[in-house]
DNA sequence: AGGTACTCCTGAAGGC
DNA sequence: TGCCTTCAGGAGTACC
């Protein structure tokens, strides 16, 4: 499942490939995933358009173009993004298909049909982005923003931490993760935390993310939500997680068996003697 | 207005 | 073997 770190990757590679290009043709094979739009206007509306940007913001991708128009691509659980520099390998997860200049194109895949694509026009372009919250590898990333959000919220840690609009980009595997390494419960409210498990989450929480970007993300479960670069690639993060889907299995760090309990529907992975 | 439950979607895994 | 149920997850929506 992508979270900020893999989306980070994607971004930065479709960076190099997109900025500048031209949209010849566009193929929609499962209207559905395009929201607030009708699908059936969507070719139309974007074939011409040049790139003039391919950011990150939260988990979503996004391609500004000259004309000020916005699209904006979330991978939820299980979305791909491919590029092929001749015709595009179509499988039947294969769900809408960017055709460039030069005979290259971008697929979008997803297995389990959850991801969204949106196109905004000028008015509407960047107004969702008010509700996304602090972004861990900014400049407004600082313990007095951090200690605001946790102050008015009744939440518990790890709801908080997936809680887009107070942090952005934490999904449910480097939420537990995080919490391990802060060695807090992620049952624990958020306003009872002190001021030493403040400090932990505001330097833990970019440190993890950052040290999976640094190593090319995580590639977790099944085929099917196993993440992949823009080329294909597997992460190495996988390797470095410490109680995501360890339930049963000795803590790394005190040997006691890793709990997983459930919030929210779903799945919280700790170890009790490491997190209080 | 902050927090919660429900919904979308499909392959994998478990039960009988 | 095969059919059935349950599970996994992010975020938008409706609702309190």
């Amino acid at each position: 499942m992508p979270e900020l770190p893999e989306v980070e990757i994607i971004v930065n590679q479709l960076k190099q490939k997109l900025t500048g290009q031209e949209i010849m043709k566009v193929e929609i094979l499962r209207p559905s995933q395009w929201k607030q739009n009708d699908p059936a206007e969507i070719p139309r509306v974007l074939t011409g358009k040049k790139i003039a940007a391919v950011t990150r913001r939260a988990k979503f991708i996004v391609v500004d173009f000259e004309d000020d128009y916005q699209l904006l691509i979330h991978l939820r659980m299980t979305g791909k993004l491919i590029w092929s520099e001749g015709k595009p390998e179509v499988d039947k997860y294969t769900r809408t298909i960017f055709f460039f200049q030069r005979g290259s194109c971008l697929q979008f895949n997803d297995t389990r049909a959850l991801g969204t694509l949106v196109c905004l026009d000028r008015e509407l372009k960047d107004v969702w982005k008010k509700k996304i919250g602090l972004e861990p590898l900014d400049k407004n990333w600082t313990i007095e923003n951090l200690i605001a959000q946790i102050k008015k919220s009744k939440l518990d840690a790890k709801s908080f931490l997936l809680d887009q609009s107070k942090i952005a980009g934490i999904g449910n595997i480097y939420a537990s993760e995080i919490l391990f390494r802060s060695g807090i419960k992620p049952d624990r409210r958020v306003f009872s935390l002190s001021e030493t498990e403040i400090h932990s989450l505001f330097k833990f929480i970019p440190q993890v993310l950052q040290l999976a970007i640094d190593n090319m993300g995580t590639s977790l479960g099944d085929g099917a939500s196993n993440y992949r670069s823009l080329y294909n690639m597997e992460g190495e993060f996988q390797k470095m997680i410490m109680v995501y889907g360890r339930e049963g299995e000795a803590c790394f760090k005190c040997g006691a068996p890793i709990i997983r309990i459930k919030q929210k529907g779903r799945s919280s992975y700790f170890c009790e003697g490491c997190q209080n």
